[in-house]
DNA sequence: TATAATAAGCAACAAAGGTTGCGCAACGAT
DNA sequence: ATCGTTGCGCAACCTTTGTTGCTTATTATA
């Protein structure tokens, strides 16, 4: 009996992501995103509590879309699957200045940001690249996603403006570098 | 024959600063800042010509306490100049969360984010410690400043939660780390 | 001490953004 | 084809924030 809605959350939320691309997260107003959709704010608070819950639903369509990048450089096997997952990570913040800024630059308590892989895949990874022990390996991944992060986070903020090749060549520079470094402590 | 200014500049601008610590850029607002000062936002706007004026106000002086930062620890002596330079940076970023993510992680085109000492200083700086040349130094630092960048972003964000002796060593990591790789690549 | 010049306080105005009430229109069941 | 339900557009309301006009208070000087 009643009418139908005339957008489903999904096309609501993706219009979100669009515009929280182009404008950043202060860009996505209500009366911005009823406009991006060609409506008037009433079917955004029809399907949504509030503006927060719109958001809410963007940060968690930009968490897809950063694992798809991840997914894609894990896929390709144009890198080892470590490195993949921090070029994954970098080529998002390249591409997606803004959803990398809304994802891994804003403050959090005590989670550094991570790839999609959980520690447990990643860290026995990283123990059979290099043969360190779980605990220098543990050192080792932070000490290298702190590298890896800098220049995600420099790319994003458009401190620096890097092809992904030059961006594989510094990293290789990071990995080689400490791998030597945590062997040699290894005496 | 007029009243005198209730504040200085300066006091305002010192107000602004304390505002922007405790609750960011966008606690900085005109009447958050009066009543920081207990008055009413016209002497603000008697001195500043706008509230953007104010921003640039504190912008600047962040930027000095910053110096301030660096020169302390290049002054202390506890590390190597170059290292302190990355340690100043570091306990900037630590110290003074708000501050650091208002002048290092901002949208800026094109200019990474730097010590206060210029280039000039700090490549020949790294050619001497290294033995790199020019050309090889110019990218190790950029490589090294990459990696203080990101634990100093991450710290800024509490992705991190680092005692500065922590850091200490995991600087060192990376800057070993990175030398070796470096000058194996010299032949 | 009176005065000119103007800083400060108060309150108002405008703009932006979140949210909602009103009335109309759409749509499936009858 | 009609009806009941309810989504939608419009416009309004409220809050926050920047900014400014009006009036009063202040102060160096005549």
């Amino acid at each position: 009996m009643p009418p139908k809605f005339k957008f489903t959350r999904d096309e609501i939320t993706s219009a979100a992501l669009d515009l929280t691309r182009r404008a950043g997260p202060d860009g996505l107003t209500a009366r911005a995103l009823a406009e991006e959709l060609g409506c008037s704010v009433k079917p955004i608070f029809g399907l949504f509590k509030n503006m927060e819950e719109v958001q809410d639903a963007v940060l968690s369509a930009a968490q897809d879309l950063y694992q798809s990048y991840l997914a894609e450089d894990m896929a390709a096997g144009k890198y080892p699957t470590y490195k993949a997952s921090g070029m994954g990570y970098i080529r998002f913040a390249r591409e997606e200045k803004e959803l990398f800024k809304l994802l891994f630059m804003c403050d959090r308590k005590g989670e550094p940001p991570k790839p999609g892989k959980e520690m447990d895949v990643i860290i026995p990874l990283i123990m059979k690249n290099t043969g360190l022990t779980r605990e220098k390996a543990e050192l080792f991944h932070l000490e290298m996603w702190i590298f890896v992060h800098g220049v995600a986070s420099m790319i994003a903020t458009s401190y620096l403006d890097w092809e992904m090749e030059t961006v594989s060549e510094v990293l290789t520079d990071a990995y080689m570098g400490l791998r030597t470094r945590f062997r040699a402590a290894e005496e």
